[in-house]
RNA sequence: GGGGAGAUGGCCGAGCGGUCAAAGGCAGCAGACUGUAAAUCUGCCGACGUAAUGUCUACGGAGGUUCGAAUCCUUCUCUCCCCA
């Protein structure tokens, strides 16, 4: 396949690029595959002790994406090799080590899960035990050798630990070398990753230095802010998209992201051109149309990336039925009861609507708590046996009580 | 090897013998408002309980002192700092 003029490869590669180290090394990098006809190998590697990709991960997937679209290699390196051991990190929670089989299988969901980013063709799929696990100690003390200990400890949330005094251990210290001998072993021409990843990424140059190779240029995307702003998107904030969430959910998701983050997430997460960016930043800044309005496009947009056009329609209607119209969804969630009668805080919690008898007095004492579409203010309210309730809890929660 | 400091609710972080289910912040939930599950304001935010000056569980683990302990003592586990 030909490759586009180097010019045009790196106007797409520097969209939504954090930081290009160094540019001018990927350039030449550049020239050198258009001229020889050969696709430069891309290296990201992946944690799969973390099966579950959200739009985050899509951030730096769409960047591996332009790659293979521009006619690269790209090499995805599972890394269960660390994920069998286990990264304690984090105190008093261990993390369980996964044993060979798991790894295999969330790769297996990665995979599949980043494939309704990436393409199939010239995608490789590689798993770092495949080398990391034959390598001994000797190996280890020898790869060692090429890094000091001061350049390890530059690394920023070293560096921050360090001064708080909270712990690192030791093997800490030995991943970035080991995500670096990934790329000596790949001979990666180009490593992805977030910002956070920089670090490992720059340590892979020197280790790939020291192996007689020619270092890798890096590319890093910047880590997206999850749906309620601040922190960065995670599935332990629950604060995700996820790449496989039902449309609905999605919608909702986004529709929930402040308005600051309307902007960043149509540039990382859609594709959404240069010329719409700067009208949608336009629109933002003048007020000219409703943000509301630029946000239902964007969690189509985004629905329709990972789902479809219908499903995206979908889910607006679904969301404006309930949210924008407070009508009843669809679909309600049944309970059967089989008392004779019963406190409906406890039915609630027991339909696991609620998760205490607490929640639910509260809820019903704020007037959140609506039966058959009356709000109801007494906590001692009793649902009784053979007749049907429809209660809605908060904005989101529905219950349909039938009799068994 | 020696000396010192520390471990608190989902997270951060105060408390240092009773009035502590534990300040404050973040996150979460709800109501109002709205342009949406934005923003803002207000309220809630361990469980049980109609409620209570009620019961239970909880301030790293295990014991102990005390009428009473997150707070004092012993010991264990883990972490950090300084010296060697």
């Amino acid at each position: 396949m030909a490759f586009p003029s180097v010019n045009e490869q790196m106007e797409l590669l520097r969209r939504g690029a954090e930081q290009i180290i160094p540019e001018d090394e990927l350039v030449a990098k550049l020239e050198r595959s258009l001229k020889d006809n050969r696709p430069l190998k891309i290296k990201l590697g992946c944690d799969p002790s973390r099966p579950d990709l959200h739009l985050g991960h899509a951030v730096v997937l769409r960047k591996l994406r332009h790659f293979q679209d521009l006619g690269h290699q790209a090499i995805l390196v599972v890394g269960d090799f660390t994920a069998m051991i286990g990264d304690p990190s984090g105190r008093n929670k261990t993390r369980p080590a996964l044993s060979i089989e798991e790894t295999r299988k969330n790769g297996k969901s990665y995979y599949e899960q980043a494939t309704k980013v990436l393409s199939k063709k010239r995608l490789r799929i590689t798993y770092n035990s495949d080398w990391l696990g034959k390598l001994d100690f000797a190996d280890l003390i020898k790869f060692s050798s090429y890094i000091t200990v001061a350049r390890l400890l530059e690394r920023d949330d070293f560096a921050k630990r360090l001064q708080e005094q909270t712990p690192i251990s030791f093997h800490e210290l030995l991943y970035p070398l080991a995500q670096a001998y990934d790329s000596v072993e790949l001979e990666a021409d180009v490593e992805l990753g977030g910002t956070d990843q920089t670090f490992n990424l720059l340590m892979a140059r020197d280790l790939q230095r020291a192996f007689g190779q020619e270092p890798q240029a890096i590319l890093t995307t910047p880590l997206l802010e999850g749906t309620g702003g601040g922190a960065k998107m995670s599935k332990s904030y629950d604060n995700y998209v996820g790449l496989t969430d039902p449309p609905d959910q999605m919608y909702g998701r986004v529709m929930s992201i402040p308005d600051d983050l309307i902007r960043p997430y149509f540039e990382y997460c859609t594709d959404a051109s240069a010329d719409d960016l700067t009208h949608i930043g336009r629109q933002l800044a003048d007020a000219s149309v409703n943000p509301r309005d630029l946000k239902r496009r964007l969690a189509r947009e985004i629905i329709a990336l990972y789902h479809d056009q219908a499903a995206a329609d979908g889910a607006q209607e679904a969301f404006d039925q309930l949210f924008v119209r407070k009508e009843l969804p669809d679909d309600i969630p049944e309970y059967q009861f089989k008392g004779k009668e019963s406190f409906l805080v406890q039915v609630l919690a027991e339909a696991k609507v609620t998760g205490s008898n607490g929640e639910g007095r509260r809820l019903i004492s704020q007037g959140a708590v609506r039966v058959n579409d009356e709000v109801i203010s007494d906590p001692n309210f009793t649902v009784q046996g053979g007749q049907t309730y429809i209660i809605k809890a908060g904005k989101r929660r529905f219950l349909k009580i039938v009799p068994k």
